[in-house]
DNA sequence: ATTTATTTTTAGCTTTGCCTAAAAAGTTAT
DNA sequence: ATAACTTTTTAGGCAAAGCTAAAAATAAAT
């Protein structure tokens, strides 16, 4: 069907059109995908072909319906993954990414609807993205960053937005997983960072990692 | 580490390896592989560079040990991720070669490590096949032929050589599975076919069926 | 509106792994 | 022992997916 190569284009493709509502980049690709711009190129040129992509020279790539349904299934197959090898194989949310990135290639409907029904149909994964149905539907989940809460009050973790090891492990440092309750103390208004409690003790978040930590408020209390 | 290829190349020069004891043809790589005679050479090469076998031209090969222990790990995975898939993933043992063959590819220790733990460290794959261990010991498993049981008495199976899909359905079909039990009523002389009896019924198979059928006597009785 | 800087594309090269066709080595048969 | 046959290797190509360096297009800045 189609090679590893051609759906890390696709899934990274996809991950960039979501902020960005213009046409994705070559060289954000580049970046994505730690390949040389003109690679990329190459490879876009490719997808086209394919009618996985919309190319337009000089102006970047939208997905097709195609291929965006195609995106959708791959990253069904990473969640999927990644929560088996959390809730079955003792796996620690930060050292599944690369593993499930591997199994996310793995060719087989009957696999991937078993694994689904294995895990009794989860709508989160370990890092509390959703995970999309058979048919591409994303339970949606109405996200809130920890950036966005305000001073004294609470909320629980319930997902995180970027998925390198050092950001996951600064956070297993400091006991921050999902559903782990927070209470913003402080704010300092000249860099937007904040003094958080968590695990009864004090912690301080730069803005650029409470960007990256979805939460839900915390009313009760 | 290694790629796909070469991976597979070491499999099959390790199953290939263990009937003759001469070194390992080019020509049955090239059938085993469905890949040409031209190709299998080039490889070899690649292989011998990689001090993963001994190439002599014109004469074959060996593997080293080297090339042996990487080869009984790839077996190591193929054969858990078979358990796995009949285990608990529903799947049936005539199902899953396909698959296994994708999974074993995966590279992460801890992954097969957490796996052999979660499926309660099997000794067989759902086939009857040993499954080695991380230092690549087989289970030894004493085996004996359908072939080689005599008229009159009854057997347990415990394996079969042939992964091929059209032998497996033809096993399912007459219900003959892992340890299910047998009774040889007659033996044709001068095709060595046989009359079984299995599942209350008569069934005939050819030398060829039951030279890849291992059984074990089932003396109780 | 040109010049300057950045981004993207083209052109040409590399490696892996496969192919076909032809040459060479090994094997078998007379 | 030489001829005939089979197997293996060599030679030359091809596609995927990456790279560098140079050219072209777009975007920014004076």
């Amino acid at each position: 069907m189609f090679t590893q190569s051609e759906e890390n284009y696709l899934k990274a493709i996809f991950h960039l059109q979501e902020e960005a509502e213009k046409g994705v980049s070559t060289s954000s690709l580049s970046e994505e995908l730690s390949t040389k711009a003109a690679s990329v190129t190459e490879m876009l040129k490719r997808l086209a072909e394919k009618n996985l992509v919309d190319y337009q020279k000089y102006y970047g790539v939208h997905l097709t319906a195609k291929g965006k349904k195609q995106a959708l299934a791959i990253i069904r197959k990473h969640r999927l993954w990644e929560s088996f090898l959390v809730e079955r194989l003792n796996f620690n949310w930060d050292e599944v990414h690369e593993v499930a990135e591997q199994l996310e290639h793995i060719k087989s409907p009957k696999l991937v609807e078993e694994l689904d029904k294995f895990l009794a149909r989860p709508d989160y994964d370990p890092h509390g993205d959703p995970i999309p149905d058979a048919d591409g539907n994303m339970p949606k989940a109405p996200k809130k960053r920890l950036s966005q809460i305000k001073e004294g009050e609470k909320a629980i973790c319930k997902g995180f937005n970027d998925n390198s090891s050092s950001f996951l492990q600064f956070l297993a440092k400091h006991k921050i997983g999902l559903d782990t309750k927070l209470k913003v103390l402080q704010i300092e208004s000249f860099d937007e960072s904040m003094n958080i409690l968590v695990n009864q003790k004090e912690v301080l978040l730069s803005k650029t990692a409470t960007d990256n930590i979805y939460v839900e408020d915390l009313k009760t209390t």
